[in-house]
RNA sequence: GGGCGCAUAGCUCAGCUGGGAGAGCGCCUGCCUUACAAGCAGGAUGUCGGAGGUUCAAGUCCUUCUGCGCCCACCA
């Protein structure tokens, strides 16, 4: 038999994992006859070291994983890295500019070299790190999305949404970046508040002398306005809309003035200059009124010859000399300070510049209604409706989805374009192009958004286009696990393609969670360098203690701090159940067993049903009952994915009811016999001698006891174990060899399941009582300062019968609790005798020797009685109440009518004793 | 500007569909009781952010205010 060291090692957790893999208990079978349960992981970034982000969203998914494996489903967590197209990029633009090479140097051939090789040394970094918080992925099919089968599923869903006519080229206004020279997603764009200046101006409206005043922060924009716009009913203006104002630059072209809806006339002077290329709310108005765009800024932000004499200029250096032609020309009005947030590139800082591009779109509107649909019907559920909200709200608003990226890392877009004009669009490079035939094709230099094959991810990773059984098996797959972060940039776009290529919802149920946050409640970020290193946690605590520690004390759908100090009590835990299964261990029927005897009694069955199953002693009846009890709530709470609730009620059932009460209470069985197991005799020999039959009933007492307490303790650590998979393994396992039986592992031992017949109402309301009179005599040890080494003497009368009995049977470990020396128990009725002095707790009255002070006892008495009468007090406040007789049910009535009565029943007591 | 979240014991947080305020840590007292001092036993601690309202009954529902935080859109 194992021996178990004093305490857990923490660094048995990389042993175990190497095993768990090497066996293979992590893969999933596509061909099994288990129902499917499968999760996608979120693909973490190749770019990504693990952080405390990971951390939580992945023990999320574990815990479910392992729950559903274990509940015999034929899980299959599906992992994998994403090639996070920018992000990436950028990293490695970094790293070879400290080389002094530029990715222009390197040719795109060449760069991309350096991606690939990036990819290998760093994109397995983050999978070894997730190995080392027990994730049960199944590795062997660990995909990435640029990887060959991916690759192939973004491009045949780019050509089938190009034929379909729902993927497009069209000018739009970009966020773009001068400097990186590339268009970047509104995600990527960070908004700064900063100090700027914003100036006056106006305008002549030709055929008449007056002026119109407008106000911009970007004054060379003024180059290409194409209209001012003033509130439609402005009656200040009334009149000049249809009218021209004269822009001063080159020739003086002439730009309507017009009423929209998009001016605020309280703002300023209710008068808007209109840009369209260069600003996305004019660039709408322009659409409106069918403006023209003229855009006047090359990609690296220097003026163009839409300029005019500007030309050449950046776009601070126009700035400047425009406001100065402008105050000579007397149209310069002034200029103010103003605070207001400017968008700047997240990588690099530049000032974000919207501009005019040729990129590619996918058409929102269609591919919208049946994820909107999915929602309404129930076919979708998120775990907050909140989330729901943010997720419906971002659908009902849907723009179309520029999918157009000037990087090289990540899909390269498949459109082909031939001097003819004519754009061939297809998986494999054309040899010719479809229309005139022409040769000289050349592909668009553009790759995929990043999010695109993200979006694909439920069903790409199973094999998709092809038609695997992989994707009949595990398609749809069940939950989601996922930030709040990216519910429109993936939850939408994946639910929208699942619909659109798998014809159905890539998952039932979303479970978005918090951002960990520091300890002082701030985002943890790079450049705050306040982020806590999960796998520095691990090095001092283990991976069990940082799963569960994450996982309790929260709800998971709010943001949560990473406190160290809460690491403690969650070792502390998994110290005490390492020591209660030590315990158990040393107990085992075999720990005392003389070398040569049967072993017939010894081994405890699996399961806590015996053949004779109904538990002789209470204590047994009552923690099975308990154990019962807690075995459906955690499993309820688990399949309503309320972890936190789920660990919290394993570890207090551990601790509080196993550890604190059933160990203790059994500890005179266990010993009892401990020394009379050498002159086992037959059974016609016990049955002969009344002391022999005396010994031989304990010795059958302490078998039932170590039954109860094995299989109690292995159900508990097995519904840890989706939370703390390490621990309960080590310690499965060796309970099991304790019992002379071989386990293989708990990841794939059957979920705990009690019938009906171990549920025991009666026995756990007993139990309680002998709780509360242990309790009581504790108390009032300590209050009369009552060294422990002092026994004394106590004495239970009982409110009845079978009261009386229970106490008489567990009178040893009463007395072993309460520190008693002796432990009487009275006839329910019978008179005490007059020198003790008594307690009332509960439905037994105590009396004790004469180690009782009278006085203070007097004083607790008097104290007990208040609160007694008290709570009367309120119930008969509330029973007098005839809104509440007629309103409230009539259980609850009923059930203050009975505490009424209880407490009545105990105050009677008090005073008849006093 | 639009949307959302949080405010409960000194600290960090649980409290689901409204029916007698909870946990852990910390604190006080006593214990190295042969599984565990990372432990055991006992104890103190809250006008549940303020103000209204609905209800027989509100930490829980509604309104409003205050203080933090997040997301989206950003205003010429």
């Amino acid at each position: 038999m194992r021996t178990l060291q004093t305490t857990y090692d923490k660094n048995r957790e990389k042993e175990i994992y190497a095993r768990w893999e090497a066996a293979g208990y992590f893969r999933a079978d596509a061909t099994s006859g288990k129902p499917p349960y499968t999760i996608v992981i979120p693909p973490p970034n190749i770019t990504a070291k693990l952080h405390m982000g990971h951390a939580l969203n992945n023990t999320i998914q574990d815990i479910l994983i392992r729950f559903k494996r274990m509940q015999g489903f034929e899980a299959l967590w599906m992992p994998g890295t994403d090639h996070a197209a920018i992000a990436t990029e950028v990293l490695v633009i970094k790293a070879l500019a400290a080389q002094g090479i530029t990715k222009e140097q390197l040719g795109r051939e060449g760069f991309l070299e350096k991606l690939w090789e990036w990819n290998e040394l760093y994109g397995g970094t983050i999978i070894s790190q997730l190995k080392s918080l027990g994730f049960s992925c199944d590795w062997e099919r660990t995909r990435f999305t640029m990887d060959e089968g991916l690759s192939d599923a973004v491009l045949e869903v780019f050509v089938r949404l190009y034929n379909e006519g729902k993927i497009y080229r069209g000018e739009r206004l970009v966020n773009w970046c001068v400097k990186c020279g590339t268009s970047i997603s509104d995600a990527e764009v960070e908004h700064d508040e900063r100090e700027d200046l914003i100036y006056h101006f106006k305008y002549a409206v030709a055929g008449t002398d007056e002026f119109i005043s407008f106000a911009t922060t970007r004054p060379e924009t003024m180059l290409g306005d194409t209209a001012v716009a003033v509130a439609p009913g402005d009656e200040r203006y009334a009149g000049l809309v249809g009218k021209f104002a004269r822009v001063p630059f080159g020739d003086g072209r002439e730009i309507p003035i017009i009423a929209d809806e998009y001016v605020d006339p309280e703002f300023g002077t209710g008068v808007v200059k209109i840009t369209p290329a260069h600003d996305p709310n004019d660039f709408e108005v322009g659409v409106r009124h069918n403006l023209p765009r003229i855009n006047i800024l090359h990609d690296d932000g220097v003026v163009n010859e839409n300029g005019g004499e500007y030309a050449g200029l950046t776009r601070e250096e126009a700035r400047k000399k425009i406001t100065e032609d402008m105050k000579q020309r007397g149209l310069f009005v002034k200029t103010e300070p103003l605070k207001h947030s400017v968008g700047g590139h997240d990588r690099c800082g530049t000032i974000v510049e919207p501009l005019m591009k040729l990129q590619w779109f996918v058409k929102m509107e269609e591919l919208a209604k049946p994820a909107i649909d999915a929602y309404e019907s129930g076919k979708l559920k998120f775990n907050r409706e909140r989330f729901a909200k943010i997720y419906m709200n971002w659908l009902n608003n849907i723009r179309d989805w520029c999918i157009s990226r000037q990087l090289w890392w990540g899909h390269r877009i498949p459109a082909y374009y031939c001097d003819c004009a004519h754009i061939t669009v297809s998986k494999i490079a054309p040899d010719a192009c479809e229309k005139c035939g022409g040769k000289n094709l050349t592909q668009d230099p553009d790759v995929l958004d990043t999010w695109f094959s993200s979006a694909l991810w439920p069903f790409s990773t199973l094999g998709w286009p092809e038609k695997t059984p992989e994707l009949e098996k595990f398609y749809p797959t069940d939950v989601l696990v996922t930030d709040r972060g990216i519910i429109f940039n993936w939850v939408v776009r994946m639910v929208f393609s699942g619909e659109k290529f798998m014809g159905e919802t890539p998952f039932k149920d979303v479970f978005i969670h918090g951002t960990v946050l520091d300890e002082q409640g701030r985002k943890m970020s790079k450049s705050l360098g306040n982020g806590i290193d999960p796998l520095e946690i691990i090095e001092e605590f283990g991976a069990d203690v940082l799963r569960l520690m994450l996982v309790s004390g929260t709800a998971l759908d709010n943001d949560m701090r990473f406190l160290r100090e809460r690491l403690e009590p969650t070792r502390n835990f998994l110290n005490k159940l390492w020591n209660a299964t030590r315990f158990v261990i040393m107990n085992a029927p075999g720990a005392q067993r003389m070398p040569g005897a049967s072993d017939e009694s010894g081994a405890a069955s699996e399961s806590p049903v015996s053949e004779n199953s109904a538990a002789v002693e209470i204590e047994d009846a009552w923690i099975l009952s308990r154990c019962r009890q807690v075995t459906i709530e955690t499993t309820e709470k688990l399949e309503s994915h309320e972890l936190g609730h789920a660990a919290q009620k394993v570890v207090d059932f551990i601790w509080d009811e196993f550890c604190d009460w059933y160990v203790e209470i059994i500890k005179p069985r266990l010993y009892a016999t401990r020394n009379a197991q050498g002159d086992r005799q037959s059974a016609e020999a016990q049955a002969s001698s009344p002391v022999q039959e005396a010994k031989h009933a304990a010795e059958l007492s302490r078998e039932r006891a170590q039954k109860t307490m094995f299989a109690v303790l292995n159900a508990a650590i097995k519904l840890l174990h989706p939370f703390t998979p390490f621990i309960t393994e080590d310690l499965h396992i060796a309970l099991a060899e304790a019992q002379g039986k071989r386990a293989e592992t708990v990841m794939l031992s059957d979920w705990p399941a009690f019938g009906d017949e171990f549920n025991n109402p009666a026995a756990e309301k007993q139990i309680e009582r002998v709780k509360e009179v242990v309790r009581g005599i504790r108390a009032v040890r300590t209050e009369k300062q009552v060294p422990p080494s002092q026994k004394i003497g106590v004495l239970i009368l009982p409110e009845n019968n079978e009261t009386g009995e229970i106490f008489e049977n567990l009178r040893a470990a009463v007395a072993q609790m309460a520190g008693a020396k002796e432990v009487l128990i009275l006839a329910p009725g019978a008179t005490p005798p007059e020198n003790a002095v008594s307690l009332v707790v509960a439905r037994a009255t105590i009396y004790f020797d004469s180690l009782v002070d009278a006085e203070k006892e007097a004083a607790r008495v008097a104290k007990e009685r208040k609160k007694l009468e008290q709570e009367i007090a309120r119930i008969d406040a509330k029973l007098a109440n005839e809104g509440f007789l007629a309103k409230a049910p009539a259980a609850l009535v009923d059930a203050e009518r009975q505490k009424r009565e209880e407490f009545s029943a105990m105050l009677a007591k008090i005073e008849g004793a006093s």
